[in-house]
DNA sequence: TCCATAATTCATGTAATAATGAATTGATTC
DNA sequence: GAATCAATTCATTATTACATGAATTATGGA
């Protein structure tokens, strides 16, 4: 991951609203939600919850398909596995195979 | 972790200089820098670093020692694995026993 | 075709963040 | 105890992000 999708990623997901929709999906699993039980579960207004999502889809931390007239959400795991990797590049003082084994295990079979 | 300290730390990372020295930190490993060697490192000015070294120490994902007229940075691996495990809290609709033997294991013996 | 529902886009006023220069605190050495 | 080096704090200015109300696009059903 290149630097500036991991500062726009962590950025995405410094905010209230959005980490707590990020949450959501996390928890949501591999059914996902549509835009408007997300607005329903945490209590947003629907351009504001839009405008969020569209902020945390750029990032790839959350996709979307759509269905009928609905939108269904979910956690971009691989998104956040890469995020998590770039963060703990080269740990430790180069003792990198410590830690990159373990950061492949985040994919979390989601 | 509550989600206010979660929040406070995405937003420290999301800032490129904060970034760059939460990263070279964690490849410093355990004998850490200075805020001059880092500075040098990084080319940034001393007031800036020092902000924003004060921005990450609150958050825990650095810590600082005093040594002689220097002080001494680390990384902070428990801030940091213990922002992973909120994020991934109650991964996949429930199922957490899969992903939370993955986060213990992000210490990296550092 | 017309209406209702789901979601997004747009425009605006407001508030939070950041970089810099200057001054200050703390620790060492002569 | 004066001088020096390392790091921090403060005040100012400029930029950026945010929430909201109103309008718009897209889909499905009557």
């Amino acid at each position: 991951m290149e630097k500036t999708r991991a500062l726009d990623s962590l950025s995405a997901l410094s905010h209230e609203v959005r980490l707590d929709v990020f949450r959501l999906l996390i928890q949501a699993g591999p059914d996902g939600m549509s835009a408007g039980q997300i607005a329903d579960a945490l209590n947003i207004r629907a351009n504001t919850l839009s405008n969020n999502l569209g902020i945390l889809a750029q990032t790839g931390l959350v996709r979307s398909v759509r269905e009928g007239r609905s939108i269904r959400y979910f956690a971009g795991m691989e998104a956040m596995r890469s995020l998590l990797g770039f963060l703990m590049q080269d740990c430790c003082g180069g003792q990198a195979e410590i830690c990159e084994p373990v950061l492949n295990q985040i994919a979390c079979n989601c």
